[in-house]
DNA sequence: TTCCCGATTTACT
DNA sequence: GTAAATCGGGAAA
């Protein structure tokens, strides 16, 4: 069937307004899905990282900085921003805001829910934990690489859908960002409590 | 053009 | 716990 249930796509205005870090909390129990060559993947929501533009250290984008690579950022919000970490990463970014406000949100990890047999296939088959938890491993499960690089949040082939929060939110210091001094302290990474 | 290094993962010692 | 994989971006020259 059709599995796309239409009605529960966010719809981009959700992604333009209010700022990063909160918008960063509430996409936790919403759920992630792409269709690529027929095949639907997707799960659940439970960790990103908020990232928040000029101001922020950690962040593709601090001081205004614009280039090839980070262009996705400074659209009006409701776009994908993808792009390649290590040479070997493909990470996967929701943009937010407003045009020329540089922020987005990384999405870390999912509770998979459809299409397991495909990620399984496209991981390798790992050991089911490790199936999409890590940015890396979660736009490698999903199929998604540079090419879906400011892919409308609500196309076809690449889209979130509302869910229920999650019980309890566990917020911390961002991952791999120790380059930025005293912003990697700052807790803009959230993650669904089990 | 050169050079350094990264919003990571995985496989080892 | 440590290191290799792997390559384009970004700063410096």
């Amino acid at each position: 069937m059709g599995d796309r249930l239409s009605e529960k796509v966010i719809p981009l205005s959700f992604y333009q307004t209010g700022d990063v870090v909160a918008l960063a909390r509430s996409l936790l129990g919403k759920s992630l899905f792409t269709r690529i060559n027929g095949e639907l993947t997707g799960g659940i929501i439970i960790e990103t990282e908020a990232y928040a533009g000029a101001a922020d250290k950690a962040c593709h984008s601090y001081k205004n900085r614009r280039t090839p690579r980070n262009e996705a950022m400074f659209a009006l919000g409701g776009i994908a921003y993808v792009y390649l970490c290590y040479g070997i990463h493909h990470l996967l970014n929701i943009i937010t805001g407003a045009e020329n406000e540089p922020v987005g949100i990384l999405l870390r990890a999912i509770e998979p829910t459809h299409g397991i047999e495909t990620m399984l296939k496209r991981r390798g088959h790992p050991k089911l934990p490790a199936l999409a938890s890590g940015p890396g491993s979660l736009s490698q499960a999903l199929g998604v690489t540079l090419q879906h690089n400011k892919i409308s949040l609500d196309s076809p082939t690449l889209w979130l859908e509302d869910g229920p929060a999650p019980r309890a939110i566990r917020a911390g210091p961002r991952i791999g960002v120790a380059y930025a001094g005293e912003d990697a302290l700052l807790p803009y990474r959230f993650q669904s409590v089990c």
